[in-house]
DNA sequence: GAGAAGGAATTGG
DNA sequence: CCAATTCCTTCTC
C-alpha cells in the first residue's frame, strides 16, 4: 500500500509539523490515537480521551467534524470578542460575569463581592468556565484541573453532575450560554467539570476544550526534540498519557497503514468544502491563480463561514500569490483577531486541493461580481497591476485607486510599490485614512502626515516591514528632495511635505 | 521628545 | 542598479 499522503513525509519537520497542525486544529477532533482496525472498516482511528468514546468508524466522525469544529470556532471568537463585564444575576452560583482571559481587565476582577462564575481562556484557546471568583487566569485553573481522577461530568442540561458533596452544582446560565453560542454539548468532545482547589462548592470549574487531533506517528516520527517538544507543547497532560499508553499496544506498522486510510477520507471532506466554496465563489481552487477580487471573495467567505471576527479586508488586499507567501504572523499582525484562524484555514484550503489534485477554475470572470452577499462592499473592478512607477507623478492613479493600503498588486509589482505612491494612495481614499494622512492644499500637492506612527505602520504592513516606523519612513521621503518627487513645503511645517509635480495626484481622476 | 536632515551601509527585487 | 531600509548623528522646535 501506499505511504500516506504528504504530510508525514516531509522531513522537514517544522514546517511540516505546522501543516499538519494547522491541519488537524482546523479540522477539529481530538485524535488521541490510532489504533489498528481491519483494513476493510478503518476503525477506530480517533477517540477521545475523556469519555473513553471511540468513533465506530470514520465516515460519520468526518462528517461530524466541521460541525464540531465550527462551534468551537465560534465559540472561541465569542469569547475572544467579549469585552464588557456582563452582569448576570447575582443568585448563587449564576453566571455572574463573563469575561475573557485575552481581554480582561484587572479592574474587572474588583467589585465582585458574591461569587461569580467567569470564563476564560487558556493559552492553546481552551475556554473554562470557573465559580472561582478568585482565579484570574486559565493557568490556574489548569492546575486545579491537573488531577484526572476528579473529572466530573458536564451534564447536558447544563448541571454539573456531582460536586465535591456529590451534589447538583448547577450552572444555570450555560444552557443559555450553549444557546447564544450555537454550540451543541454533545459536539463538544471534552466537556468535563473539575473541583476547584478550595474545598468551598463555588470553586468548581468547567472546561471546554478544543478538540484537536493529533498524529502519533508524526510525534513518534517527529524526529527532532524540538519538534516533539512542539507538538507535545499542544498536547495536555492526560491526552499525552493516553496516548503514551496507546503506543505501548500500538503496532506502528499498522498505524502507519490506518493514517493512510483516514488522511484521504478526512481531505475529502475538505476537499468536499472547497469544491462547494469554490463554485459559490467562482474562484479557482488553487490559491496561486486567486486575483485579489478571489482574495476577497475568500476572506469573506471563509469569516462568514466559520463566523469569525471581521478584518481589514484592505490588509489582504493582494493577489493570491502573494497571500499564500504570508506567514502565520503575518496574518495575525493584519487581523489581529482571527489571522491565526484564518492562515490555518488557507493552509488547509492549500493542501487539500494540492493533494487532491483540484483543478477548479472559474468558468467566467465577469460572472461573479453579482453573486451576492459575499462581495465586499468596497469592491471596486480594478486593473490589477499598480500604475507604473517610473513617473512623476499619478498616473496610473485613479480617484479610487485600486488599492487599499495592502493592495491590489500582482506579484511582479508587489515589491515595486513606490513610497510616494503609497502615500497617493493613502491621500486618495481619505474616507478611510483621513485620520493619518490629508490633503492641506490638494492642487498644491501638500500634504500632511496627521498620525506618523499609522501612516508608517501601514507602510510597513504593504512593504511587510514590521519594524517600521516614521523615522524610516520620512527618511525615504527625504530622499525623494533629491529625486524631485517629494518636498517640503516652502514654510517648513512638521510632518508637512509636497509632491513637486503640480498635478500631485490631484485631479487625475481617470486617464484612458 | 519628536521631527527634520542627511551620511553611510545594507538589503532585496 | 536602484529604491528602500536601517542605523546613525546633529540640529531645531
Amino acid at each position: 500500500m501506499d505511504p500516506p499522503h504528504c504530510f508525514l513525509h516531509n522531513k522537514k519537520k517544522n514546517k511540516t509539523f505546522r501543516r499538519i497542525r494547522s491541519f488537524w486544529l482546523t479540522t477539529g477532533a481530538t485524535w488521541s490515537g490510532l489504533r489498528p482496525g481491519n483494513s476493510t472498516r478503518h476503525t477506530a482511528v480517533l477517540r477521545d480521551p475523556r469519555r473513553r468514546k471511540t468513533f465506530p468508524n470514520i465516515p460519520s466522525l468526518s462528517s461530524s467534524l466541521p460541525l464540531s469544529y465550527r462551534n468551537l470556532n465560534l465559540l472561541r471568537k465569542r469569547l475572544a470578542s467579549e469585552k464588557t463585564t456582563k452582569e448576570r444575576d447575582p443568585s448563587p452560583g449564576g453566571l455572574r460575569r463573563v469575561c475573557c482571559c485575552r481581554e480582561r481587565e484587572r479592574e474587572e476582577e474588583t467589585d465582585g463581592a458574591a461569587p461569580g462564575v467567569r470564563m476564560l481562556q487558556g493559552r492553546d484557546g481552551a475556554v473554562m468556565f470557573s465559580a472561582n471568583a478568585d482565579a484570574t487566569s486559565a493557568e490556574e485553573i489548569e492546575d486545579v484541573d491537573a488531577e484526572p481522577s476528579s473529572l466530573l461530568e458536564l451534564h447536558p442540561s447544563g448541571a454539573i453532575m456531582g460536586a465535591q458533596n456529590n451534589a447538583f452544582a448547577p450552572l444555570p446560565d450555560i444552557d443559555a450560554f450553549l444557546h447564544n453560542t450555537g454550540l451543541n454539548i454533545d459536539q463538544i468532545q471534552q466537556g468535563h467539570v473539575t473541583p476547584g482547589d478550595s474545598p468551598s462548592p463555588d470553586h468548581v470549574s468547567v472546561k471546554f476544550e478544543e478538540p484537536r487531533y493529533y498524529c502519533a506517528e508524526h510525534a513518534q516520527e517527529g524526529v527532532t526534540g524540538q519538534s516533539q517538544a512542539m507538538f507535545v507543547d499542544h498536547v495536555d497532560e492526560q491526552d499525552q498519557t493516553m496516548w503514551e499508553e496507546q503506543l505501548q499496544t500500538v503496532d506502528m506498522h499498522e498505524v502507519r497503514k490506518n493514517l493512510g486510510k483516514m488522511q484521504p477520507l478526512i481531505i475529502k471532506e475538505v476537499v468536499k468544502d472547497i469544491e462547494v466554496a469554490c463554485k459559490l465563489l467562482n474562484i479557482p481552487s488553487d490559491p496561486h491563480y486567486w486575483t485579489v477580487e478571489h482574495v476577497e471573495k475568500w476572506l469573506l467567505w471563509t469569516l462568514h463561514q466559520y463566523r469569525l471576527p471581521p478584518l481589514n479586508l484592505d490588509y489582504f488586499r493582494m493577489s493570491g500569490v502573494t497571500l499564500c507567501m504570508l506567514s502565520e504572523d503575518d496574518f495575525r499582525f493584519r487581523a489581529p483577531r482571527c489571522g491565526d484562524i484564518m492562515y490555518a484555514h488557507l493552509d488547509v484550503w492549500k493542501t487539500a486541493s494540492r493533494i487532491a489534485g483540484l483543478h477548479i477554475f472559474p468558468e467566467s470572470e465577469e460572472e461573479d461580481l453579482d453573486k451576492d452577499d459575499l462581495s465586499s462592499p468596497t469592491t471596486v473592478k480594478e486593473e490589477r497591476t499598480s500604475p507604473p512607477p517610473s513617473c512623476n507623478g499619478v498616473k496610473g492613479l485613479t480617484d479610487r485607486p485600486a488599492i487599499g493600503p495592502i493592495t491590489s498588486m500582482t506579484p511582479n509589482h508587489q515589491a515595486g510599490i513606490h513610497l510616494w505612491q503609497f502615500l497617493k494612495e493613502l491621500l486618495l481614499q481619505p474616507e478611510s485614512y483621513s485620520h493619518c494622512i490629508r490633503w492641506i492644499d490638494r492642487d498644491a500637492g501638500i500634504f500632511k502626515i496627521e498620525d506618523s506612527v499609522e501612516v508608517a505602520r501601514l507602510w510597513g504592513l504593504r512593504k511587510n516591514r514590521p519594524a517600521m516606523n516614521y523615522d524610516k519612513l520620512s527618511r525615504s521621503i527625504r530622499q525623494y528632495y533629491r529625486k524631485g518627487i517629494i518636498k517640503k513645503t516652502d514654510i517648513s511645517q512638521r510632518l508637512v511635505y509636497q509632491f513637486c509635480q503640480p498635478i500631485a495626484g490631484v485631479t487625475v481622476k481617470k486617464e484612458p
